[in-house]
DNA sequence: AGAATAGTGTCTATCAGACAATATATG
DNA sequence: CATATATTGTCTGATAGACACTATTCT
């Protein structure tokens, strides 16, 4: 607390941002919310959405306004939370900035709109992102990959992928959700018995959904339940690191 | 990125720092480093450790700067780890704070020192604190809460309970670790299978450790693996909140 | 009927909880 | 031998993975 000879660093201010790795599944695939930025540095690179928090603001207001701006969705509709704090030196041209991230998830939203910025945004694969074929500016990247290990470990002991679903939803969809997010295909037998019988994980409507083909599907809402216990893990062997896009299913 | 109407609030730098929870075990009780604050606001009070970060280091350095100087350890003995950022507007009097909180688990070490900053430093038992005793500064109360809450669930899904233990280490030192976090009783027997089964989790030196009585005890050290699976849970109906002091074992 | 998707049932290996029994030290 | 702690073994119920089988729709 007391000063420190100056030869180890000065404290100084600094700008402290939020930035948003928004998370949706669409066409059997995982895509991440990118814009387009709009000016220096990194002009004409993908970036994830992200602003200044302001001085009469929580972080997590900070996020969720952020969120609405983006997405043009209430905020109350998608599950937000704080992934992580990155501040290195020299992670952005200008100066110190800290920026706080947060991961959102939610069902497959309408496609972005122009942003109330002018900034173009973009729905884009996750998984064309982790290739490298688009660099992210700033560490943005690392964000990114963080966000995914996140969304990945919470599907295991929380009940998240119900936000990817718009409800109600059918456990076929669910299913898909962990497919997706998760890189590999599970067993729709087991993972029926698991999500039906872990207690309000999902909750029934009695309703059912007829698609083109095929038997029709129950239909169920989300349920109370925060925790999955025992949690539904990634079997142990599927340890490789798989896509984002649809898994390997027989199609 | 651009100007906002000023009524929505206007976009200030603010003041970025590295707070500290420290648990380790001792006297079959978690504790925490607490230190007495030596000036306002909330002269007096107990409050964990931290400071600022300085403009030429990381969110990450600043964290093991700040550790060093508190607990004057090699902070590469120690696990050490981002936890949460605090960022409310009014949580600290004098302006706007932003604090990035850091959890860090070590055994048993030496008791605190005068600080560096000739602050005092105490082991102060969790239990003591959550019950209300002493009221922490600032929003520490939240921070620890959420601290002990991280450090349970990782004991659940990796290895980071040997980070309590200083090598080498018995079986039932382990286990005792997982009682005092949790705050209730395992099963030896049990426990023993779990952890000397799990792939690398400890690793035998083929010593024993002659204790004043019983039969002598192998002892271990830290085997490489980060995380255990399948986890180690906490039991499902063991929901009550328990304490952190010595678990309801016979003694 | 055939295709497609939804849903049920079953077998088995694994694992966790409960707890009995044995091992090795000290006094 | 009694006591204390460490360590091994055993029984059993719950659960996950594999996979066969049935159900319900549309064309």
């Amino acid at each position: 607390m007391t000063d420190k000879p100056k030869r180890e660093g000065r404290v100084l201010p600094a700008v402290v941002t939020v930035d948003l790795v928004i998370f949706t599944v669409r066409d059997d695939a995982l895509h991440v919310l990118l814009i387009e930025r709009g000016k220096e540095p990194f002009l004409g690179s993908l970036a994830i959405p992200g602003g200044h928090v302001r001085d009469n603001e929580t972080l997590d207001e900070a996020a969720g306004r952020e969120l609405s701006e983006e997405t043009q969705i209430d905020s109350e509709q998608l599950h937000l939370e704080q992934l992580h704090s990155y501040g290195a030196p020299g992670r952005d041209p200008r100066g110190r900035v800290i920026t706080v991230a947060y991961l959102a998830l939610g069902p497959n939203l309408p496609t972005p709109m122009a942003g109330t910025d002018a900034k173009a945004a973009y729905w884009v694969p996750v998984d064309s992102v982790l290739s490298g074929h688009n660099k992210l500016a700033f560490d943005h990247a690392d964000i990114l990959g963080d966000a995914l290990e996140r969304a990945r470990s919470k599907l295991e002991y929380t009940t998240v992928a119900t936000a990817f679903c718009a409800e109600p939803f059918t456990v076929s969809e669910l299913r898909r959700v962990y497919e997706v997010v998760w890189g590999f295909p599970l067993d729709p037998s087991n993972f029926r018995r698991k999500v039906t019988r872990a207690a309000s994980f999902i909750e029934p409507t009695g309703e059912r959904r007829i698609a083109e083909t095929g038997r029709p599907a129950a239909l169920y809402t989300r349920g109370k339940a925060q925790f999955l216990s025992p949690p539904l893990l990634r079997s142990i062997d599927a340890t490789a690191a798989q896509g984002t896009t649809a898994p390997p299913v027989q199609q």
